[in-house]
DNA sequence: AAATTAATGCAAGGAAATTCGCGTTATGAT
DNA sequence: ATCATAACGCGAATTTCCTTGCATTAATTT
């Protein structure tokens, strides 16, 4: 796109609507270029030049959507951050997003090649374990970030695309235990008492 | 279906086997009913009348792959089950299977409804129930089902979706974390601490 | 503000997917 | 063995999806 400006923006705007709105009102398997063309009120020709696929135009919304993810909080302790992130990882996933998230992971998947993180992902772990270090920093007992995505975040995604979101009760649950482990681990651990 | 026997079932193997091989062979988005047609040398029409889309003919390999799934072991010992059985889970999840699990999931996620359960999960779930019942009938600490579900399965199935399937060394890894909380939490009381 | 040319809209044409009617095969019952 | 009919194969009709060529609009440059 070398002219990114005003209409083009405009389009890939109306465009980008469309999807997200037929995505949390119409099943997956009707979804189609032809339709978001006609909801979005732009030319099925404009999107198949574009986008190409419907893939690509999935996977270019997910994009935009995960890159417009709020950052990280920081309140100085470590608990009340994570219970803030937690809840709001549960609470994105209730929000008809794991659809769009699970189209871009299963249109990312080809047969011989071997998947690689999401340019999102990658970004989202490494505030993750900004948040760590200063936490560290200011002397708490701190978990790995592998131990905050495996105790944490996986229990969550899973929950959500394996049987039903959880509450963001249930996310301050898993970060409870997250932290329990880590102090039950480190012998004169400061314990982060608020 | 109200003769299952002879051609019907050569028909359904046919198809069964031919999508199998398309999801190894080629990308998703090339998956199509006449594609399948050609492969299986079964007749368009009727996959169409038998399975309607491509959805449902996807739920329905699913539903038969996981159906075919070893039983859980029982050497009699709790950790020595675990580790079997995590082990089983991250093999599976390396051997193609996630595209395929992946793409039912997706699919069967619907706008309004709820999402259920698969039945495959649910017996699944029953088996483990069983394993861990009979553990605590001989005494051994014995973790919930929720805390192996989130401890252990959800971590190998969030980096098979999210990142690059685990190991069975990382499997094990996942059982003895397990096993180290509840041992820490005290050896015979089914204790709740919240 | 005039010129240049991306980017879009439009409409037609071709390709693929899906459905339908009908004849044929072979399963399960008598 | 015979019969009734479920399930399949076949080809055509229909619908939907995708592409292409050309005209039009408007973003960017000078």
């Amino acid at each position: 796109m070398q002219r990114p400006g005003g209409r083009s923006a405009r389009v890939r705007s109306a465009v980008h609507t469309a999807v997200l709105e037929l995505l949390e009102a119409r099943s997956w398997e009707e979804l189609s270029v032809p339709l978001v063309a006609e909801v979005s009120g732009v030319h099925q020709a404009t999107i198949y030049r574009r986008w190409g696929t419907m893939s690509a135009l999935l996977n270019d919304v997910v994009n935009e959507w995960s890159a417009s993810t709020a950052s990280l909080p920081r309140t100085g302790s470590l608990r009340d951050d994570l219970h803030i992130y937690a809840a709001a990882v549960a609470k994105s996933l209730r929000d008809g997003n794991v659809p769009l998230i699970l189209r871009a992971v299963v249109l990312e998947i080809h047969p011989g090649e071997r998947r690689k993180a999401s340019p999102a992902f990658v970004e989202r772990e490494r505030q993750l374990q900004l948040m760590l270090d200063q936490s560290e920093e200011r002397g708490e007992a701190v978990p790995t970030l592998t131990e905050l995505l495996e105790l944490v975040v996986a229990p969550l995604y899973f929950y959500a695309l394996f049987t039903e979101p959880r509450t963001e009760a249930e996310a301050a649950r898993l970060v409870d235990r997250l932290l329990d482990i880590v102090a039950h681990r480190g012998p004169d651990a400061t314990a982060a008492s608020s």
